[in-house]
DNA sequence: ATTAGCACTCACGCCGAATGAGTGCTAACA
DNA sequence: TGTTAGCACTCATTCGGCGTGAGTGCTAAT
């Protein structure tokens, strides 16, 4: 049986018509509102056949059809049309990105909110992580009588502090000369080679023990913590405004996903090579039984090299695909352009420059 | 119409009953369940009594009864027993101060998640704030080619990075050279007086003009963001959980308060002087028509002079007063007593130490 | 002051009928 | 062979009625 012009006409009618509303659509209805030219029940029988093909469903036997799984694949892959932004939209995607560089959290968590009052789905963020991290740069900076901040930068430019502890705090001169001995110890040693690193470290600050030990395992964290994705979700209640999750049980079960960090990560790095493509998972695609009756679209955007970090929409199955992919393209295009521009040089300033 | 001792145990069973079920409670269930030694025809008597003083109340006709707003409020004020910490929970409290001192954003967000998971209600925990700020420390750290990072640390110990971009970036002995004028400057006159500290910084380092603007810029940024409370919530989801919740409407109507900051921020500030006891807002008590249906029980905790925070608990009206009194004033104690000794100088090590 | 007894109220759950949206099938038609 | 009108059939949903039971308020007796 092969698909006709009508048919995937009929298709497209339940589609864009269940996304709208959530309610079943039957023949009658689709030959009142979609011009086809044709009677209702030419249309019932086209809608057997597609039903027959595993592409629409019957909730119940005098229920009208919604699209099952497989017919909003086909959808996406097939006939889905790429939808222009309104141009108020566009600004406003371009200004969250333009007003927050600078300050990755910052930017990630503006981006996330942006998004998930745009779409009204559910938005969720990874910074961007590259394979391999070294640590570019060490400052310690005295906090009190008995703590210091160690600053650390990373070579994919996120900037971290860590509070050391120690039972004295030598003055400045001396903090400011650990820290420049520590970076050139690093650029001439590489971090797997700690224990080098350390003795060195130690034999010149031999009075400052505590404060050296202390310093170098905080270093050894931000390289682990950089296996650590950190990310940032927004919208998570938009979750609500659904009919399919206004049983509450069903949403809890939602948040409870969305809580576990170990969902999100395998969610988003699973089965997928990081590629320039939007990615759509479609209801039981993935195999997460909590999330069944979600979908998933996610892109990757480039942070410099060999770092790159995600952003993921989640909304029901029934989610807007095109509006989704066409935000979802729009934003990494900014963010793209933007960390590429400042790379270059010709940078915008950021809020806080 | 006084209230005697049998009255009162019948205010009492019926709350601690209905904080439990959250089910109305009828006179025979008491006489059953409670051993008042004397028939339900009784306790009828004496609800009604109860009701006509607007201490309980029914939700129709034919039902028991349930606490009124007035209710709770007596109980709260005279009846309530504080309740013993059992010793798992108070260990688990210290751990989690005491594991993260040191670093105030995850020491606000583990206190909150922490709260959450024991109270299961939802936590808003907001970060110190002193009515004064002053800058106690400033750093630059080279990120990049095109960005620096001002690394601010403030007296009440806080540590703020503020990403400078500047069209070039002088070494790290110019960098730590304007760090340590801008440092003494700060000390030589006040944060009042930024156009002697900038006419002093820009005479001093005239090639690098853009860099110290943005840099005393970023100062009045941080001095300012004092203003702007940051508070971190948890538990948000456990609303869910409660069967007055379970109308999706009015879990979106709470979340949707939750989520404005302005709401919160009234929600702590007002009416409130800054002292040492617990303060409870019972459900209408507040005049925020989207909590009527929730209580607030909130404590503020010393950090430092002049500077303290304030720990939120939201439930619904039929919340475990007495329990999330007794959690509030642990965690308060445990937070003060390892503040104090850290400036003390016996402290113990933070996890990052 | 307390209690037993009784009439009364009313939310709730269950049943059955009516409704109506929607289907599948068949026969007729172009 | 594709399309259509017509019709019987299905079944979720709605609504009214009815029985049940938890709970009250009142009264009269203790």
């Amino acid at each position: 049986m092969d698909l006709n012009d009508r048919k995937f006409k009929i298709l497209e009618a339940i589609i864009t018509d269940y996304i709208k509303t959530a309610e079943p659509i039957g023949s009658r209805t689709i030959a009142k509102k979609y011009d086809l030219g044709v009677s209702s029940a030419t249309i019932r029988n086209d809608m057997s056949d597609l039903e027959e093909l595993g592409l629409i469903v019957q909730p119940h036997t005098s229920a009208g059809r919604i699209p099952s799984d497989r017919g909003y694949r086909l959808y996406v892959d097939k006939m889905m049309q790429s939808q222009e932004l309104s141009p108020e939209v566009a600004d406003l995607l371009q200004n969250v990105v333009e007003n927050n560089i600078g300050q990755i959290d910052y930017l990630m968590q503006q981006t996330a909110k942006a998004l998930a009052a745009l779409t009204n789905y559910t938005i969720v963020v990874t910074e961007p992580k590259s394979s391999r991290l070294n640590i570019k740069h060490v400052q310690l900076v005295p906090v009190d009588e008995r703590s210091v901040v160690a600053v650390i930068v990373t070579e994919n430019k996120s900037v971290k502090n860590h509070v050391l502890r120690v039972s004295n705090v030598p003055d400045i001169e001396q903090l400011n000369s650990i820290s420049q001995a520590i970076n050139t110890a690093i650029q001439n040693y590489t971090l797997q080679d700690m224990e080098s690193i350390a003795s060195v470290m130690l034999q010149t600050y031999p009075e400052n023990r505590e404060l050296v030990t202390k310093l170098l395992k905080a270093i050894l964290t931000a390289v682990k913590q950089n296996d650590n994705v950190h990310y940032y979700t927004s919208g998570v209640n938009n979750i609500l405004g659904f009919p399919e999750f206004s049983d509450v049980e069903k949403a809890k079960n939602i948040f409870r996903a969305l809580e576990e960090k170990d969902m999100l990560i395998t969610l988003f790095d699973k089965d997928s090579e990081h590629n320039d493509e939007v990615h759509i998972v479609i209801g039981g695609e993935n195999n997460m039984k909590e999330l069944q009756e979600c979908s998933i679209v996610r892109a990757d955007y480039n942070y410099g090299n060999d770092s790159y970090g995600t952003i993921g929409v989640i909304g029901p199955t029934r989610m807007n695909y095109s509006q989704t992919v066409s935000v979802l393209n729009a934003i990494i295009k900014n963010l793209e352009t933007v960390i590429k521009s400042i790379s270059d040089g010709k940078n915008k300033d950021g809020k806080n420059g």
